[in-house]
DNA sequence: ATCTCGATAGTCT
DNA sequence: GACTATCGAGATC
């Protein structure tokens, strides 16, 4: 395992956040989380991207994992708080979710877009694409273009941050692998001026479709493409 | 810009 | 056997 100060990483990304800020509801957690930085550490490198959409799920929620009970693919939604949970789907997708709630409660907040920070090169090797591809295809601005296609999905993050089945249970609040960190002085990635939260339906389901727990900043450029367009109910925060 | 559809395999009924 | 917290390509407007 790599030390920590080798990391070639913003000290101020270092910390995770500790465990009493998931044992809260899914609601209230999923809107914080935004801004805040996810950070993972392979063998491979280092990627990291900030937070900028997320989804809430609950229990009592029947677009939720959890909604029928817990079952050996959900186990970890019905853990500790501060756990990565992580799903296959569609026969080729991962989702990173964090698991939210007082312990056992079966809640979690679905990390479904990032503005990539670190490790680009490293992204977009581990998705396939190459930075000429990226950026031919580009043409009003390439570098927003060529940033969705490594963090805008939950899929696409998945794949981008080298996220799988591995890293299912993973404890978010050690640091040491896979974290997510505050992020007081982002400076320059905090390229969106407004920062008012707003609520939409989620994206991908066909129940409890009604229900607005999909949360971004009103601006973000960072979302995921299918998600640019729903209609948009204000947040106070 | 917006849509439809196919890929592909684990999970649950 | 049906469904899926998705993505990308290709068609169409």
């Amino acid at each position: 395992m790599q030390i920590i100060a080798d990391l070639d990483l913003p000290l101020h990304l270092r910390a995770p956040i500790p465990r009493s800020f998931y044992e809260r509801s899914s609601t209230e957690v999923a809107p914080d989380l935004l801004d805040c930085v996810l950070v993972h550490v392979s063998q491979e490198g280092i990627t990291a991207g900030r937070i900028s959409e997320t989804e809430a799920y609950t229990q009592d929620d029947e677009a939720s994992h959890a909604f029928r009970g817990e079952t050996p693919r959900n186990r970890v939604m019905f853990g500790a708080a501060g756990h990565a949970y992580v799903y296959f789907t569609y026969g080729m997708h991962y989702c990173l979710n964090a698991v939210t709630g007082m312990g056992g409660m079966g809640e979690a907040v679905l990390i479904r877009a990032v503005e990539p920070l670190c490790g680009l090169e490293l992204m977009r090797t581990r998705r396939g694409l190459s930075v000429e591809a990226a950026e031919i295809r580009a043409k009003g601005n390439p570098t927003l273009r060529s940033q969705l296609a490594l963090g805008a999905g939950p899929a696409r993050l998945c794949q981008s941050f080298g996220l799988s089945l591995v890293q299912n249970g993973t404890d978010l609040t050690t640091g040491d692998v896979l974290w997510i960190a505050r992020s007081h002085i982002l400076g320059a990635s905090l390229t969106s001026p407004i920062r008012k939260i707003v609520r939409t339906p989620r994206i991908g389901i066909s129940k409890a479709a009604d229900m607005l727990r999909r949360y971004t900043f009103a601006t973000d450029p960072y979302v995921s493409h299918t998600g640019r367009r729903k209609s948009t109910t204000i947040l106070e925060k």
